[in-house]
DNA sequence: TTTACTGTACCGAACGTTTGGTATAATGTC
DNA sequence: GACATTATACCAAACGTTCGGTACAGTAAA
């Protein structure tokens, strides 16, 4: 087991249990690597791990987000792919958002920065397209901003209410509600 | 320090650390009280106070919100009293939810009834408003749903981005969004 | 004297972290 | 090719700390 595989299955635990109930023994088990073994490729301990895990998550939104709004294509193909891609991140609303529960609470700084800055980017990201779109900047701004609201708020409420139908729903609904 | 006046101090640190953040020294420092003292009026330890906190929040939901989405005055009025109890609630956006933390990851899910109860409840408070408004009941429902989502989205966008108007901004835009 | 409550001391368990060391494969040296 | 050395990946066990929780003596009020 190298370092980059088993960042993925450090994701899922922190993803599920959030910083304080991810403890080293579910990390433990989830790579299937000794506490010491985590310790020689993390030699930051948990916030390492998640420093690693919150890079990987960035990495992917850029490659599979960013990048994708980014392409050719007409802004409303962009933005639906992007919320294709959204429903595959979080599991057709099944699966937790990583910065939603590392956000969550005002309790836990250390992170914020990273979170903010993933955030910024992806609000960022949608504003350009729909810039292209012909909406004038300041109203592309608060618009991706209402469309990361839709997201996160759908993921909250689906889960909470047990039903994904709820997050698939917003997202189907995203791309016409953005123009 | 009577019990049900050190319920709020406990529900300011469960909303702001979640339910694994939260620590009896925390807890006890937040009351002032010794942790046999905790235990004298909580038996059931954190899970006990936890309870008491959910059922401290849903009777402010009832008392503040419900009722008042079932008062006298026109739909629109009573959307906008809504949002400025929810703006209080959380701080004009500077406050997480406690729902929303407890529910933050599908690791525990001891409290996950009482969370789709307290949502699912408000969620039907709104929808009656908007029927009685004359939105036929599917779309006061769906409308209703994504009033929630607007509010939970917006509360975690805000505090990962460090910015309460994008909270503001979305509850002052709810009552018209949602006829 | 009874009852309600609180502070102190304490407990076992679990926590994140460190130590000491093994197995293996690659690298340098003769 | 044979051998010593180094680097990497890994683990069992233990470390000190903090966790949630308990036992008990003491205080205050009725």
């Amino acid at each position: 087991m190298t370092k980059e595989a088993c960042i993925p299955c450090l994701f899922s635990v922190f993803r599920q249990y959030g910083y304080d109930g991810a403890t080293l023994a579910k990390l433990s088990a989830a790579t299937g690597l000794g506490k010491a073994s985590l310790y020689h490729h993390f030699p930051g301990g948990k916030d390492d791990m998640v420093n690693a895990v919150l890079g990987y998550a960035e990495n992917w939104l850029q490659e599979n987000v960013l990048q994708l709004l980014a392409s050719e294509g007409s802004p409303q193909e962009r933005l639906q792919n992007m919320c294709d891609r959204v429903n595959d991140l979080y599991g057709g609303g099944t699966q937790p958002c990583l910065l939603a529960i590392l956000q969550a609470g005002t309790g836990r700084s250390v992170f914020h920065d990273d979170i903010k800055g993933a955030l910024t980017a992806w609000i960022g990201a949608i504003a350009t397209v729909l810039g292209e779109a012909g909406i004038e900047p300041s109203m592309a701004q608060q618009l991706s901003e209402d469309a990361l609201i839709a997201i996160q708020g759908a993921l909250m409420v689906s889960q909470a209410l047990d039903n994904p139908r709820i997050f698939q729903r917003t997202l189907q609904m995203l791309p016409q509600q953005l123009s």
